[in-house]
DNA sequence: CCTACCGATCGGTAGG
DNA sequence: CCTACCGATCGGTAGG
């Protein structure tokens, strides 16, 4: 409104240039979605009250209905940052590898980086994702479905390539569904500053996953270090 | 009350006889669970109130409470109920094994036993539970962590074998971590009538997490028989 | 964004 | 077990 004064009031169709009260507002809804992404993950979504967020993030308690039609909006908002944060992360993790990569360490790449946005660290979106996903109505569900997809669909050509090789015996597609449950469940038990580091964690996991077959050299020792 | 007519009503000291009142009342009780047990699975914890659960077990809207102190101490029953189940179950799909069954059959039958009752076939106890666990108290669930030990202890021979034979590359503690992970997570997504069976599905477990190693003798062939 | 508020629901209780 | 009820909380809204 400010803005448009100086020419007229003729609104400028196609993309409005983001005005300082737009850069306002979408930082405050952050600030928001991370305060409830707190809360949820600590308390639970039915245990933590729009209050609660509203308080958490210095505002009144009807103000989260400024930014969000509904609570569970908020939860579904959520869950969306939460997925674009994770593919995003995992399409740095695969690029980091050589171009040469086994499907043994693209595999690696992939449950290293799957166990860190699990455990939350930096961010309570992906545990608030696995805590709450059946809270969503199927109509929100689906929205997030395609995120979810794409993100488990990486790990497909990797699984189909280790079980060419003999390392995976199960169906590739089960196999999936088992492996994002081990580490998905990490969540309920896995707390940091025990003995189990990140990396270590990782390794067991492609131990039981895909043994040690072949190559003997070097990767058990890689075991504790990095973090 | 019909039952005591006859003896006066001196109140025999000592151990009561189990009274007709008193079974009615420990079979409304179990009714009760029961149906919150239903009801928690399908709507969650919070998604339930104390009064549907009183509707669904033909009472009125008090009287739940007759008969547990509060709502948690009823999931805290639906809990322990379930756990008492699946260590009975346990035991006696360990016990109609041969005595000379090898770590690997032994470990198909715990995980065939461990899905079955984590898909809730019956009863939905565990299913409640893997979703509500963070629910209760910490001092509620210390009250079931013994049941809880005992049935994880079970697995842990069968793991240690598996390890020293070979067929387990991981750490057995761990990959105790991980397998439970894998089978519990199959709430979430596994819907009986698809393509799966529960035979089917406890194969493909058993590739993933112990490969096919040594005995190349059949068992493929048996993993959609049987359900 | 805040203020003030509504309607509904909920866990739990007293008293029988 | 039922009846009747309380106090609290909660999601959401109107109106500015």
């Amino acid at each position: 409104m400010v803005q448009t004064t100086l020419h007229a009031t003729a609104p400028r169709r196609g993309r409005p240039r983001k005005s300082a009260e737009e850069r306002d507002e979408s930082r405050r809804r952050a600030d928001l979605v991370r305060a409830a992404a707190r809360l949820f993950r600590k308390q639970g979504f039915d245990g933590t009250s729009t209050r609660d967020i509203a308080t958490a993030a210095d505002m009144q308690s009807g103000s989260p209905f400024y930014y969000f039609d509904s609570k569970s909006a908020i939860l579904a908002a959520v869950m969306q940052s939460g997925m674009a944060d994770a593919t995003a992360r995992q399409a740095k993790a695969l690029q980091a590898l050589d171009d040469d990569a086994s499907p043994r360490e693209q595999l690696r790449a992939l449950i290293r980086q799957h166990l860190q946005v699990c455990l939350g660290k930096g961010s309570d979106f992906i545990p608030v994702m696995l805590y709450e996903w059946h809270t969503l109505s199927p109509a929100q569900r689906g929205a997030i479905a395609s995120q979810k997809d794409a993100y488990e669909a990486a790990w497909m050509p990797v699984l189909h390539g280790l079980h060419q090789a003999g390392s995976l015996r199960a169906d590739p597609q089960v196999a999936r569904l088992f492996v994002f449950g081990a580490l998905n469940w990490t969540v309920q038990w896995f707390r940091p500053g025990g003995p189990l580091t990140l990396d270590g964690l990782t390794e067991q996991a492609m131990q039981l996953f895909v043994g040690e077959a072949s190559d003997r050299k070097g990767p058990r020792a890689r075991a504790t270090s990095k973090t």
